[in-house]
DNA sequence: CAGGGTCGGGAAAACGTTTTTTCTACTTGG
DNA sequence: CCAAGTAGAAAAAACGTTTTCCCGACCCTG
């Protein structure tokens, strides 16, 4: 009994329709291994005949090549990591997905490694990365003031940081705080509001003294003074419910005409507030959010002007500038801050277009 | 001159720290390859003592194993890849973290592909997949009745559904929408609420016909009427408070003393609605909402009751059940569907405890 | 027609592992 | 004291590529 009965005997799972590689390809075209690499990869001297032999009996056969022998050999494995602790991925999402769709078009896939602030985790996902050869590293947080509890030193691989903290010595992108909260604000000037006050969320955070920053700056631009202090308390909606139900205490001779909230969820929480209380939004008193979550800033009512941090874009410039790391190209070193955008809806006044 | 000179002329970028291989652990340890293999594997036999020596000559060289020269002999790559196209990712997010926990335990990283709805991206990705030899997929979906544009016929590896549509021939994981339903409405009904209608999204949802079956089943089983028909609208805010609202309008009599949500968005509406018009929730009327969108339903006042859909459970159980498959455990086809938990807040009218 | 150049293509090394096979030397039983 | 067995370790094949070198045939040129 040879090994061919006995296949017809035991009842094998699957034939288990073995990969086809590049050596099948060889063979079926009557060439050897070397040419049939070189054809497939559009290198070496042949005939043009040949080469789409090769390629055509390639695409029959549905020939698909090992990325990890390729890597192998070639040292590199358009692979990368994507390091976050941001498991709750308010920021870390889009900018994943902006990631993810950059590199896709560029042949490179990107492994997910969710950290949750525990090193130990980060301390397995990071030695995975290394065995796993990636070629570089985007290390994403939540808050631009912190970093994931990573040990970067001494990693072989380039590494670029998004909205998380970093070194001078780092290359880093970050959305531009202190210009979005500007912007935010000169547009309420420019629409005609003179007493803009500034709701916002803790003092630890860095982005807090950032936007402070802007909307100071765009007040002080347009000679104005600040409306009080930048208040602070928490980023929920429950401490933006709080001021607004302390705003309507106020004789209105000394309530602002306009509130630049420090996030949407503030922005959200004063606007109820206010409603709840006939004071009317944008007309009595105009708001504008930061962070445009678009599900928050959509459902308000009304829809609420918000600074949108272009996360995306984020991911995207961030991928492109580890490419070129990888790739060779120097990158200047240092922390970029990436524009915001406003987007203008109903909240702050401006007249429907 | 020599190249050692030409070193020391030339700013080479980098001494470029060679990657420690196991053959620098062998030659350092003084032993061959095949036994600093079996040495660092727990293989083979050998002296204890040859062991521990190879072991801690690989510690201080800081040898770290080529996972792909490893999934290249071996065939197991280790790697597993997550198909989603919900991008926006209030579903799939909780999921991948699940899913990404509990793999890199047991040491396997997953490559996150945003399919964003568009085919060609799709195809791209899976091929991407298969060139990287993924041990298995990952198929996640933001809605059980449709199904990422993906062919997945004929795919050489494992593939295991998440939250998307799935054939009865193929291994999909979903929350039990019809149990969820019905736990919460039960809970309702404990509570002495007899009026219970249903405010739920659009039709065309799988779900929303679930959830409806799950209120119908709860009341039927406690001999009460259906409030109402099912209300169906869109998913959103808006849709909720439109229906606050008119809620308001009709005689007291004719209200319901609770309406079960069929998301928490919708449930927001509804309560700032009724809220807005003096009606007081959970006393006059109860609420509970489905998701346990954790921003939505705490920040809402009062906080949120709503159903949980145990989607990082889900991500959890997902990757398991792939490993085994991956492993060559046979796992039964079929539409699993997974328990939900009610969170009980204080809109549905349970007493604090 | 000799010498060099180009053109098409093949052989083989290399990438870093695992695993099977082989080899050597030592122990042990009769 | 010899055959047989065994423990410890090395050799070599294999995984699927890429790439460098090499070889033979043909085409010019002088």
């Amino acid at each position: 009994m040879d090994a061919e009965d006995l296949a017809d005997l035991i009842d094998v799972p699957e034939p288990i329709a073995a990969r086809v590689t590049i050596r099948d390809v060889a063979r079926e075209a009557g060439v050897s291994i070397s040419t049939a690499s070189k054809a497939l990869n559009d290198q070496g001297r042949m005939t043009p005949e040949t080469r789409d032999r090769i390629r055509t009996v390639a695409q029959t056969l549905g020939f698909t090549p090992n990325a990890m022998a390729r890597a192998l050999v070639s040292q590199r494995s358009f692979t990368i990591g994507l390091l976050t602790n941001d498991t709750y991925g308010r920021f870390t999402l889009p900018v994943a997905a902006g990631l993810a769709g950059a590199m896709v078009d560029r042949g490179v896939s990107v492994f997910l490694c969710a950290l949750e602030d525990d090193p130990e985790r980060a301390r397995i996902n990071l030695r995975a990365m290394q065995e796993k050869c990636v070629d570089g590293l985007i290390v994403a947080g939540k808050r631009i003031d912190r970093r994931p509890p990573l040990d970067l030193a001494r990693l072989p691989m380039p590494v670029v940081h998004v909205n998380s903290a970093a070194a001078e010595s780092d290359i880093a992108f970050v959305p531009d705080d202190f210009g979005g909260a500007k912007a935010a604000v000169a547009h309420l000037i420019a629409l005609g509001r003179r007493r803009i006050a500034h709701v916002t969320g803790p003092d630890s955070f860095a982005a807090v003294a950032l936007r402070a920053e802007g909307w100071r700056d765009a007040l002080g631009e347009a000679d104005l003074p600040c409306f009080g202090v930048a208040e602070r308390g928490d980023w929920s909606e429950a401490f933006g419910f709080a001021v607004g139900c302390r705003l309507i205490m106020a004789p209105s001779a000394d309530r602002p005409d306009a509130v630049f909230c420090g996030n949407d969820q503030i922005a959200r929480g004063l606007i109820d507030a206010l409603t709840l209380h006939g004071i009317r939004v944008p007309d009595d008193l105009a708001v504008v959010g930061y962070d445009n979550w678009e599900i928050f800033a959509a459902a308000t009512r009304p829809p609420l002007t918000s600074v949108d941090m272009a996360l995306t874009e984020l991911g995207r410039i961030a991928g492109a500038a580890l490419l070129d790391l990888v790739g060779g190209t120097r990158v200047e070193p240092g922390i970029r801050r990436m524009p915001c955008r406003l987007v203008v809806r109903q909240s702050c006044g401006a007249p429907a277009n």
